[in-house]
DNA sequence: CGAAGAAACTGGTCGGACCAGTTGACGTGT
DNA sequence: ACACGTCAACTGGTCCGACCAGTTTCTTCG
């Protein structure tokens, strides 16, 4: 049988938070409004007051409401406050489709960044992550040679390992916990970009090009052969979703 | 008289925040210890359960924890888990100081960030945008030739606008919440850094240049003269950290 | 020995009381 | 009429103790 699907449980003051953000990213609650007091939310939500305050604080942390002892809350501007774990958040617009924009955005980034973290590991990654790059350029030519080129997971979990490792040659912080959030960001369209970007995946040539960048030390090289390989998956994407927009 | 400074008025849930947090960061709490149960947690704090909960929260929504209702709350692998929300939190490394690696970090994001956005900007700005840029422009002349080179805070102003209009230039949300995180975190070394990059930032030609890029709609040549650019203030930030280290 | 079940954990929710800042209205004095 | 101090009525912050709801562990019985 099957085609059921996980009952989800989330916690009261998720559910509290969730409502509130979504008021606020839809613009519901404009920039600057005064929430109402904790004690009459409480009674609006027919939750505790407990739980509603764990909400207001997480959406005091992610930028979005400015909570202050005394005085009310109010709405922020999070295009100004928030930070970029509030992406998760933007994909889906009030309709409740995807939004073309931040998905656009995203892929951007995500070149911007792949392109300089190569640059960057190209003066920096060590043997051990040099290595390991091979390793996986290997897996990737046998899955691809082996008739798995239409694995999406299995293309999947190699673009992972192949980009966790230039990230990590890169030595840049900022860059590792930013893939973590774009990461996050793609789950909810995981699987219809997981086809889209399939080309780029088993693109074994192109990967094996911006390795040997790499371990030759050519920054410049391997940057424009990493946007090289993520404007591949980038075209993909956009086509797709500005196609959708007209239609 | 002056002097003096503001008194911290930290709030329980914060306090107990910052020191969990503290003690994550600094791996004194290692990749997948268990912390103790709520109720011991309380009495070791002093505190209530309400303002270790919301502590507990914000440590969980930033990813430094994992919460699981029924059991144990774990630490997670920050490099991992964490987004870049996390950034103005590892600028303190465990002796106090400064740490490098991260100022390093943002200064190599900031160039790709910018960089990238000048490039969008210049297919995309619109003509207020584009207006804009020239009133910041011409602020920025007049400043300097006006005597003004020496303010720090003067420069500062004129530099956030700029690269503020560029970033929404751009139109991608990405970088704009990026830049929010960014500028969060170079806050507690932002006396130093405005210092640091004083040259970058009255450096008129420079910006003109970028300007006209940008008008002209050549995307290429406004990526290079964004990198141009900002390599200055980087290279003067890296030159005396990294110096700071040997020293 | 293995599996069902009970007990002892864990976090999640509740309510109500009181503490601590902020705000603004209301007098009071000039 | 105006400026100022005061106070009451907000706001959020903290505390307590109880109970609900999952998980884990150990016991017990087949």
């Amino acid at each position: 049988m099957s085609g059921f699907s996980p009952v989800e449980r989330t916690s009261v003051a998720t559910a509290v938070f969730d409502q509130i953000a979504a008021r606020i990213l839809d613009g519901t609650l404009p920039v600057g409004e005064r929430l109402p007091a904790e004690r009459a939310l409480t009674e609006e939500f027919g939750v505790n007051r407990q739980a509603l305050r764990e909400a207001l604080q997480r959406l005091d942390q992610l930028g979005l409401v400015e909570i202050r002892h005394g005085g009310a809350t109010r709405v922020r501007d999070f295009r100004r406050t928030a930070g970029l774990d509030l992406l998760p958040r933007l994909f889906l617009g009030a309709d409740g489709g995807i939004d073309a924009t931040t998905v656009r955005s995203v892929m951007e980034m995500r070149t911007a960044i792949g392109a300089d973290a190569s640059s960057l590991a190209a003066g920096r990654a060590s043997a051990e992550v040099r290595a390991a790059l091979h390793d996986v350029l290997a897996d990737l030519e046998s899955l691809v040679t082996d008739g798995g080129a239409d694995d999406t997971a299995g293309l999947a979990a190699i673009d992972v390992r192949f980009w966790d490792l230039l990230i990590e040659g890169s030595g840049n912080v900022c860059y590792r916990l930013s893939v973590n959030v774009l990461r996050d960001a793609y789950r909810p369209v995981e699987a219809l970009v997981d086809l889209l970007v399939m080309d780029e995946r088993r693109d074994v040539a192109a990967h094996r090009d911006l390795i040997a960048a790499v371990e030759a030390g050519d920054g410049e090289r391997a940057r424009a052969r990493a946007v090289a390989l993520l404007d591949q998956g980038r075209a993909a994407v956009l086509a797709h979703f500005s196609e959708e927009e007209r239609g």
